[in-house]
DNA sequence: CACGTGATGAGACCGAGTCCCATCACGCTA
DNA sequence: TAGCGTGATGGGACTCGGTCTCATCACGTG
């Protein structure tokens, strides 16, 4: 037996989230999220930054799985197959279990400003580990920036796809079409 | 004579900026800001949305500074011409006399969390201007969201070369530049 | 001279976030 | 078994961002 009850981060998190979507983001209190996960509000900042954070947290595997991935990949891999086999592991995060809560999680997001605001700068994040784990593997640093960008767009694109209730597919064999789709626009800009 | 001295919202402002600089934009209080504005809190929050929100006015007219150069492209334009001229039209913005206010304000943004955070809400907003733009010019929707996320890089790696110190040349002359050395770059991604 | 209007100020109020200090359950050690 | 260190917690005071309501005040108009 722990001392407490285990797990208070993921508690907290589960908390938020059912209040969210009963209340609506800005109708619920940090204190009524740690009430209800059976802690107090000065435990709630404990583990988590501020208010946002809690449906953020997570978010820095992804980045680490997107560089991991990308280091792994043999010498002779071309800036596009980087990014194939960064996406590819990103579907680790989006089984079919998953789809509820990421379903949620994202309709909470998207109505309100503040945290869609939050959301960007994880993005952001997420398009600079891109970014550093390209020109890692040497990547021109422009074409990286490029490279990261194109990848991130393709990510967002199929994730939407992905938690649309019509889809059936999984989530690396949409990312794999979107970025192959998107690498060939590209090439009608110049 | 006005009733009041005029120009609440631009002396908000300046005095906002002042401030940031000398103390910190976390040092700094709403109510500090409209007290050396000669101004209440009160006004303060009747001027602008929030705190950060000081920094930031004006945002929409680049947005439609973009817009409005996009349509007015003749018909024959490809994507990257409009981007092209979106970007030139920017560089209204971007005159020598207003380098020294610029550079103040990014050096505020750069050194808080919470003002990169806002600011990547106004970036997403003009690539969401760009995006609509191309596409009531009837650019595949796909190839119009990539072009924006183009459009919007070659903006910020243009802006910062602009800000350098050791940078001579002029915005439109930059942004130029870059934009024809992405979109060469994405041609060899796929 | 009375009245409407619009920008302002003052102050109450709520919630986010910080900080400090007490508590309490456990493991370790004498 | 008694004492001690440790780490997660709770509570409450505090600051500040942000909202809201109400009064004020300077002006233009009839």
């Amino acid at each position: 037996m722990a001392r407490w009850e285990p797990n208070a981060r993921e508690r907290l998190a589960a908390s938020a989230l059912d209040l969210f979507v009963e209340r609506g983001y800005e109708g619920t209190t940090a204190a009524e999220i740690a009430t209800r996960a059976g802690l107090g509000k000065s435990t709630f900042f404990r583990h988590f930054a501020d208010k946002r954070e809690v449906l953020f947290s997570g978010q820095e595997l992804l980045n680490d799985a997107f560089a991991t991935a990308i280091a792994a990949c043999p010498p002779t891999a071309s800036p596009l197959d980087l990014l194939h086999a960064a996406l590819a592991a990103a579907a680790r995060a989006f089984t079919p279990e998953r789809r509820d809560f990421v379903t949620k999680r994202q309709s909470v997001i998207e109505q309100n400003t503040e945290l869609r605001e939050r959301e960007l700068l994880k993005r952001a994040a997420m398009t600079d580990a891109l970014t550093t784990a390209l020109r890692a593997r040497d990547v021109d640093p422009q074409l990286a920036a490029l490279a990261a960008e194109i990848g991130s767009l393709a990510f967002r694109t199929a994730f939407a796809r992905w938690l649309d209730p019509a889809n059936d597919r999984d989530y690396a064999e949409l990312a794999r079409d979107e970025l192959t789709a998107l690498s060939k626009a590209a090439a009608t800009l110049s």
